[in-house]
DNA sequence: GTCTATATATGGATAGAC
DNA sequence: GTCTATCCATATATAGAC
């Protein structure tokens, strides 16, 4: 019951972070949403900055599984194409936690969270360089700029999830939803399917 | 003499509010950090808000320039990398700038401003669509989708100019100096042209 | 666990002297 | 134009009753 408490506490939280701004949300605000007494959240987390922490690191993608699940697959464009795919479902799933994220990344506030983020980043962005370089190595893929490749992919999927009203506006879109329905979600793992296949592929 | 100190004060506060996010930024420390009195900020701008503002008033691309320019290109792809070119050059030089306007995209505060600075981002969307939506109609692009293709352009620039901590550390530079230093601004332009050659080029 | 009340700090803005 | 002093609102955090 209690975890569940916490839980609700941290995904209200989690949602105003994104929406406002670390400095911007009051633990007032937090609490008056989450419908719990003020008090509460420095009874359960602590402070305000140890109850952000404790968003941020409840949902860094275990990047082990993907790894070994990513071995499953024949050539390094499937491999890469799994890849790709489970970074978007998981941006589409958790868009206010890649909010926050990238925006932590950008700010010079609590760069002790920035330099971490940005390491677990580097983690993720390794192996998938890694997968490229062996695919150029290999002649399946053509020999390209390896760091600006893997940069494009993270770019288009954060930029496709992180930017919901920007996006909404921009492809005339009547909500937030429709941004990111199970179409769209189908649609942008087609376009960056053939956006690598015909940057990376050699035929 | 007095506008040479307000854009000082306007220099010193972009940095400021860059680096920090906007409400972790006092009046008081653009103050001590721009060697003016505190009284000074209110007497020139009115208040926090009007001088942020002001910040996001200056630089906004005025895009006519940039379209008349285009036209003297021949090709739908050369139009379209002159175009990139310049958001590469704007960006790379007014980079704290991009991250104060990229931010308060996301932000559902002073939603007057997010509104605005999408509306400005939509203008800019729409024009290179439509030379990529011709590119397509004339058979010198290869059809495809023509949101996403945008988007990837803006992708890329962004996430190259606006992140340079995360960038540092992925392509393993020394110093962010060296992150947007002449060499690399080359490499991305060269990057960017050799993706949308292979991703929209019918040959 | 939950609440009220409060200690304490810091913020934006301005009045008024010079 | 420049500065000091101050008003007032709001923030985090916690002590202590229940």
């Amino acid at each position: 019951m209690a975890t569940d408490k916490r839980e609700y506490i941290l995904d209200v939280a989690e949602r105003l972070f994104a929406e406002q701004g670390f400095e911007a949300v009051s633990i007032r605000s937090i609490s008056k949403e989450a419908h719990i007494n003020i008090a509460m959240i420095s009874y359960y987390f602590g402070s305000k900055e140890k109850l952000y922490e404790e968003i941020i690191n409840r949902k860094l993608i275990p990047f082990e599984k993907i790894k070994q699940m990513s071995d499953t697959h024949a050539s390094y464009f499937d491999k890469l194409m799994f890849i790709a795919d489970v970074i978007v479902d998981k941006f589409f799933e958790s868009r206010n936690f890649q909010i926050l994220v990238f925006r932590e990344m950008n700010l010079n506030q609590r760069t002790h969270m920035a330099d971490f983020l940005i390491e677990h980043m580097q983690r993720n962005f390794l192996f998938i360089s890694d997968i490229i370089k062996k695919g150029i190595r290999k002649k399946e893929f053509k020999n390209t700029d390896v760091d600006f490749t893997v940069m494009t992919l993270f770019a288009i999927i954060r930029m496709y999830t992180t930017s919901g009203m920007m996006i909404c506006k921009l492809t005339n879109k009547a909500s937030i939803d429709e941004v990111y329905d199970a179409k769209q979600k189908t649609k942008i793992k087609k376009f960056i399917s053939d956006l690598f296949s015909a940057h990376l592929l050699t035929r």
